[in-house]
RNA sequence: GCGCCGGUGGUCUAGUGGCAGGACCUGAGCCUUCCAAGCUCAUGGCCCGGGUUCAAAUCCCGGCCGGCGCACCA
């Protein structure tokens, strides 16, 4: 049954314009799918409804950044060395493994990524590591570089290599400096965006939901670590289903059913930005049409969070029986900001005043130049710098007649009373502070998967097999479909001024009139529109319309003069259909 | 990347070393006063390359693509 679902799916989503591999004319390529007209629609659809809740409604601001950067960016980052697999095959079974994973079970060595490639192959050698899957030796295989970020160059010539981003975040972080700005240097403050990611994964699977290009949608909350704190009161009363590292690392353990505020009293969610996250996700995912019965958050085990992740939890909707992430809610701690600090020139901290401003003692030196000098040449200012540091972290250094410098190979000698070395009192107003990072990642290609496995539907009507999609309105693709009862002028023309004021309303229209009318309710069924519109002979005298609803098939008679408003109310969620008088 | 299986109109599928069939869909027409009805007509196909052969969509080899398993999934 599970399985049909997904066949049946893809083929849909083929013949109906959902989602189709692309390039199909030469062959295909593997990992990468083309948005048919509806599958673009409903993508474009999922984006906006995450837009107006995790940008809109909670005040950040979206940005746009670009898809290739510069090298130095994911030196920084990290992802040059942590996305870079090393792989080894086993000269007998041809089985691939990852020679890092090895050296790291089998040996001393604890970091054996980081290491050169030829080194990880002697050491290979050297302590005679064997496959793991058939026992034969390893020794003399070759290791085969394997980065998931896609390489190009900018510019003419090989002088600039750059990447295709593999996650949207670095976009973001890489603006902290200009982005903080905007935010008038207060925390906490949030910074969004949807787009384009890009890995060049060894094996791409499972139709739309392993990719090599992709659609994230994320949200970089910066916080001041001491003092930023959600209104978990938004939130704490909803439901949630979770599945901590602690119960799935038990025996007997299992998913657990309790509320956000629950969750956060007992320590099951430790972190309450992560907490607050997961509850405006849990309603905003059913709000777009994620069956909540399968549906979890789930928590990263130790072993297998990111590189900058002190926690993490996933995420995940059930297709076909299995589990697959959807979104990831990571505390990032201060890693990313960090290191770009540290690999760049500029200063990825936000100053944080106090409450009060602070003295603090301070030791400076306010060396004499005039003796350093001619003493120390070209080296002077050298000089002052190590002086400086010193006096930062050891006055005692200072005690004497004279303070010994490090410089050079040589420790050096110079007078206390050269150095211009105090104590001061000072005045603080605040600090400079790094900026902690909750993060919020959605795979917006995954979502849209989701939805629409959890929207198939088969039924019955009239004794005939039926397909649809009970798609959420606010979006499916197509909202409304606009028929005239039979081929007719004067029906087709009452019809065809019904669909343009639908359009001037802004709502997504079909107009058919081929075939029969259950023919068209069919076909609209099969791609998720949720209400039809029919102009039949009455219409012409008494100025009403049959509306049709999709999940029901219940019609009722509503007059044409109301339409827009009605049916865009009923887009909102403002009424509902079975609630509407008719005529 | 390795292994197994597979690739025939838009979709699903039958089939064979000798003229490639069906169903659905789609389009045109007829019919039709609310749920895939019926009739007529029409469009459209053997993944790519090489080999074997008188003849290859069919057999063989390689590639590409897909499903599944392994590995991978910061």
């Amino acid at each position: 049954m599970s399985d049909r679902i997904s066949e049946k799916l893809t083929e849909l989503a083929k013949r109906r314009g959902y989602f189709f591999q692309s390039s199909g004319a030469y062959g295909g390529v593997g990992g990468f799918y083309t948005f048919g007209p509806q599958g673009a629609a409903l993508k474009g659809n999922v984006e906006d409804a995450w837009r107006d809740r995790f940008a809109i409604a909670e005040g950040h601001m979206e940005i746009d950044a670009p898809t290739i950067m510069p090298e130095p960016v994911f030196e920084a980052s990290g992802h040059l060395e942590t996305f870079d697999d090393m792989l080894v095959e086993c000269p007998e079974c041809e089985e691939s493994h990852r020679a890092d994973h090895i050296v790291e079970d089998e040996t001393e060595y604890e970091d054996a990524e980081s290491l050169p490639v030829p080194e990880v192959e002697e050491i290979i050698a050297e302590y005679e590591l064997v496959c793991p899957t058939c026992g034969a030796g390893l020794a003399g295989a070759a290791i085969e570089d394997f980065n998931l970020m896609f390489a190009t160059n900018i510019g003419p010539g090989d002088s600039q290599p750059g990447y295709l981003r593999p996650e949207t975040a670095q976009g973001i972080f890489v603006e902290f400096p200009r982005l903080k700005e905007y935010a008038r240097n207060t925390l906490p403050f949030g910074v969004t965006q949807i787009g384009r990611a890009y890995r060049n994964e060894i094996s791409p699977r499972r139709s739309i939901i392993r990719t090599r290009e992709f659609t994230q949608a994320e949200l970089e909350l910066f916080v001041d670590p001491e003092t930023s704190e959600p209104d978990l009161t938004l939130v704490e009363d909803v439901s949630v289903r979770l599945y901590p590292a602690t119960e799935q690392q038990a025996d007997d353990g299992s998913e657990v059913e309790t509320t956000i505020g629950d969750a956060v009293a007992d320590g099951t969610i430790a972190d309450p930005w992560i907490a607050y996250f997961l509850g405006i996700a849990q309603e905003w995912y059913a709000s777009v049409g994620v069956d909540t019965d399968r549906f979890r958050f789930r928590q990263h085990l130790a072993g297998e969070r990111s590189h900058y992740a002190s926690d993490c939890w996933d995420a995940e909707s059930e297709i076909d029986g299995n589990w697959i992430e959807i979104a990831g809610f990571a505390h990032r701690g201060d890693y990313d900001l960090s290191k770009h600090q540290e690999y760049s020139e500029e200063r990825f901290t936000v100053f944080q005043q106090y409450d009060e401003p602070k003295t603090v003692e301070r030791a400076v030196v306010d060396p004499d130049m005039s003796y350093l000098g001619p003493e120390f040449g070209g080296d002077a200012q050298a000089v002052v710098e190590e002086l400086e540091t010193l006096a930062g972290r050891d006055r005692a250094a200072f005690e004497g007649e004279t303070v010994d410098v490090e410089f050079g190979d040589e420790t050096h000698e110079i007078p206390v009373e050269k150095t211009g070395f105090a104590v001061e009192e000072q005045t603080e107003a605040g600090e400079h502070v790094v900026p902690h990072v909750i993060e919020p990642s959605f795979g917006v290609d995954r979502l849209v998967y989701t939805i629409l496995h959890h929207a198939y539907r088969e039924d019955e009507v009239a004794g005939e097999e039926r397909t649809y999609l009970d798609l959420e309105p606010e979006v499916a693709p197509t909202f409304v479909g606009v028929f005239p009862l039979q081929s007719d002028d004067d029906l087709e023309d009452e019809a065809e001024g019904i669909a343009a004021a639908l359009r001037a309303e802004g709502l997504s229209v079909t107009y058919d009139d081929s075939g029969n009318i259950g023919r068209r309710y069919r076909r609209q069924d099969e791609v998720g529109t949720p209400f039809c519109v029919t102009v039949d002979y009455e219409s012409l005298e008494d100025g009403g319309v049959t509306v049709r609803e999709r999940d029901t098939t219940d019609q009722k008679r509503l007059p044409i003069d109301d339409l827009p408003e009605t049916l865009s109310a009923l887009r909102a969620g403002e009424v509902a259909f079975e609630d509407l008088d008719e005529e």
